[in-house]
DNA sequence: TTGTACGCGTTATCAT
DNA sequence: ATGATAACGCGTACAA
């Protein structure tokens, strides 16, 4: 490959002279510039990034990490995360996680090998040594969908509780009394929303039910449609359901649909997130939205920042979810 | 940082030692390997992966071109190629591609300025430059869902035109006679799969009808809702619709569904691809599989096997698609 | 304004 | 079996 010195060479100048050309330093006569860029051009030289990296001690790199099987939620957010990195000039390394304890002890062993510039978390982990092992080396960090009060993060979220607080706000203000739950056993969000579920009943002086909340391994639709089979079985009166993802409301959707049951005539069904797709469900899905690509674009803002300001620049940004009424809510009379 | 100069301070040998231990080459004494790599333990102690790819003139890392806005079948796709060749003790490096020549530029220089060890492409590219110089560096390379005849690159995909002409002959064999198409205007397997679309009503002696074929500009639910509309519109009579992916086929039945026509009693609807969704969509998309797991599988093997051994490995790698039977289709009497 | 020399962290080669 | 040294491609301090 034709490197720094073969540009010197065929331009009758010094690598460092190349050098001060290619990084737009000053003390270079224009002429000799121009030679040298044209030197560059002709050759379709480009600097090498690796040996780049290492005397710069950068890498012009953020990675984004994720979970191994992200849902369409995330794959929206981080494809906004990409394009406004890629914006100011970062590449973007993503860390599929899995959901166990040697696939984050890997990814740690990955963080310290890599010089990245910096990091963001769309995937809340267990494993807290890793927030520190970031922290202690002051690697510049955003969280994205979630927050870690202990480690003083910037953090970029809706306001879960309130967001769920919403959706059945919405279900009750149309006449629902009984409302089940759709949730996952993992993550704060999910809790979290769960508490909103709770927070909206309570408001209303409606009871809260143990019987019509099911809590479901993961959050993706196979999950939502077992969680609300599992529901159905349970015999409990039902008018209405939230689940906390659109995925989940996808997957439930379904099984009432294989149980002989029509949204929203025979049940409401109601989501959170507003990906792209659940505009193009039957019925639409009412749900409420995310601003996914904003939120993205926050993240990449704030490590952008940390990095160009040599220090934290934001702490929490909270963002507003709105709803999006479709088809899958009935007003009850 | 610590560096393997500290390491091998710590334990009282060169720094070669140290990497001879780390990179488990021969002629070490048990004991001082011991040594070295209590220190290692006990410093937590990670080889730069910057230096390393310096000095070794490669980066362990493969390349992944995939559009932008890359669809649900693309994802799924990349995520098995990502588990793949991280079982491989590759990292995997995505290249998100707009549609535009600007983007393909982009990519060119970041490939020269790399040091990828291999690359697979998901995305067909335009621009025949980047195939040619990706030729003439003799770089590992493999094609997947498309192939490039003139470069001879391996390439992974199913036989488009096979299995959209399956897809049809389902519906034929049904009773279907008047068949609408929806396919884009872009890409190759488009017209591929249009091909066996025709080929399929020659074979059972029906007529083409260009006004039952719409060509739409994305592969995206919302292209196939438009164009369903399109369909519709021109009023010719039509008792089913093979959208050539499924997405495509998602937003048809939107499409059906907002016109007050049902699927499958007013309307039969077929896809190609079988992603995730597909089983989850009201109703269920009858449609055809494409092994997207095996596919990504067997893409990460060629590179790497083209790797290992120095040389390209093998050609063309053709899978078989076959018919997923849900509802979305009707047997006309 | 330009060139020389050194260093970044690692591995391979060659001595010992 | 182990260590010294050079080299990978680049940027920068310092000399000129």
């Amino acid at each position: 490959m034709t490197s720094i010195k073969d540009i010197a060479r065929l331009a009758g100048v010094s690598p460092s002279t190349v050098s001060r050309v290619l990084n737009e330093r000053e003390y270079v006569r224009a002429e000799v510039r121009k030679r040298v860029l044209d030197i560059v051009k002709e050759q379709g030289y480009v600097q090498n990034h690796v040996a780049r990296s290492m005397v710069l001690r950068r890498s012009f790199t953020i990675g984004v990490v994720i979970p191994y099987l992200f849902n369409m939620f995330q794959r929206q957010l981080f494809a906004s995360m990409e394009f406004f990195l890629e914006q100011q000039g970062y590449k973007t390394q993503f860390f599929f996680l899995r959901w166990s304890d040697a696939s984050e002890q890997a990814f740690l062993r990955r963080l310290k090998s890599e010089t990245l510039d910096g990091i963001i978390f769309i995937h809340e982990l267990d494993n807290p040594s890793i927030y520190r092992y970031i922290q202690e080396r002051g690697l510049p960090v955003a969280l994205c969908t979630f927050e870690k009060q202990e480690f003083g993060f910037p953090a970029v979220h809706i306001e879960e509780e309130a967001s769920a607080e919403l959706a059945v706000e919405y279900l009750i203000q149309r006449g629902h009394r009984n409302i089940g739950l759709i949730t996952g056993e993992h993550f704060s969000f999910g809790r979290q929303r769960e508490d909103g579920y709770k927070r909206a009943l309570a408001a209303h002086g409606l009871p809260y039910t143990p019987e019509r909340t099911v809590r479901v391994p993961a959050y993706n639709p196979e999950a939502g449609r077992t969680g609300m089979l599992t529901l159905l079985q349970r015999k409990k009166p039902l008018t209405a359901v939230f689940a906390v993802t659109d995925e989940l409301a996808i997957g439930a959707i379904k099984a009432l649909s294989e149980s002989g049951l029509k949204v929203p005539e025979d049940m409401s069904v109601i989501g959170l997130d507003d990906i792209d797709i659940s505009a193009f469900t039957n019925p639409g899905l009412t749900t409420v939205r995310q601003p996914i690509f904003e939120m993205g674009k926050k993240s990449a803002d704030l490590v952008c920042e940390w990095i160009a300001h040599g220090r934290m620049q934001g702490r929490a940004e909270l963002f507003t979810a709105t709803i999006v009424e479709r088809e899958s809510v009935r007003t009850l009379t």
